[in-house]
DNA sequence: ATCAAGAATGTTATTTTATAACATGCTGCC
DNA sequence: GGCAGCATGTTATAAAATAACATTCTTGAT
């Protein structure tokens, strides 16, 4: 198995090879299930995964009309269905944007921390934040069914370069 | 302080008690902070509490058009930035909704239990899990600026009504 | 090969959620 | 009273998502 680091990655990496390998994992997955990755869902996939960041519903849609002719919103929302109910790619919620996956093996929730700044997201395997979520659900009796953790904010390389560009607080305008 | 406990209610409580609360402590807080709680952001939070399940903008604006006439979707709009702005409402991201908050009175942001059956929600201080993030957060050397942590699931009334209902794993069709 | 059933995709229209841009009105200060 | 700034009204549009129905593709049975 690959085990890709589930966090930010260095920011020029071979990012031929993420796509590479999402989409090999991809096709895996569907086969052991008896699922169909079509030309399409493949496709839709790899517009996903074209970078680190989160992508809009229409991004996809306008990056797929460039090679097909007019696609219209429900082929792709369709496709994005079919890949998130495969757990190959997760919503966020707070930018109606979605990612890849890169564990799609194990079904979970992520737990996303996305730079405001490059818009960069990483995804945590953070067993420690299930578990506190874990222990407040089990004082309620709340049986949870779907998680939701996103953290805006600004990745390492972003926060420094913020540092520089902005007055420190010695600074004066 | 009144301290309202941050958790399920029991179904049947006096909610209009809860309304009451929340508009006074707004009231104070927009005073002290030299704010303007002005009718129609009043009018717009009383109808954000008018119970404890997260509300749609527009949900809104159509209770807002039954007592005033026509309203457009700006005029709730920006009441509602301003609601949030001040910390008298929560958003939550995975409902396109908004909440009224229990606390508004220290700046935070909440954990969110909404059960999908009676969509009650319910806002905890959970602060392992804050704890928890924090901990991933620094070893990412990411700085947060916005969390969001919504649990969808059943809450315990709503887990034993289906419970009831719905056949058992010993039960055959 | 033919057919039928189900899955996937195409197509058109509409709904839901949110914002841009500009006009008007209110409030407090001088 | 006039003005500056904030709040609201108004019109139009953008952005995100879905409903409903038509067509095509796949697969397996005959
Ligand atoms: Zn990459
Ligand atoms: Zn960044
Ligand atoms: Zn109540
Ligand atoms: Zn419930």
């Amino acid at each position: 198995m690959t085990d890709e680091p589930l966090a930010f990655l260095p920011p020029r990496h071979d990012h031929d090879a993420c796509i590479a390998d999402a989409l090999d994992r991809a096709e895996r997955l569907c086969a052991d299930r008896g699922e169909r990755l079509t030309e399409l869902r493949r496709r839709v996939l790899e517009l996903v995964w074209s970078g680190h960041a989160p992508q809009g519903a229409y991004d996809i849609l306008d990056a797929l009309g460039q090679t097909r002719g007019r696609v219209a919103p429900p082929t792709v929302y369709r496709a994005l269905d079919f890949l998130q109910a495969q757990g190959l790619i997760h919503r966020i919620e707070s930018l109606n944007a979605f990612i890849g996956c890169p564990a799609p093996e194990r079904r979970h929730s992520g737990h996303f921390f996305i730079c405001r700044r490059c818009r960069t997201a990483a995804e945590l395997d953070a067993r420690a934040i299930d578990r506190a979520i874990d222990r407040e659900a089990g004082r309620l009796g709340f049986v949870i069914e779907q998680r939701t953790v996103e953290l805006l904010g600004l990745c390492a390389p972003c926060r420094e370069a913020e540092a520089t560009a902005a007055p420190g607080p010695t600074g004066r305008a």
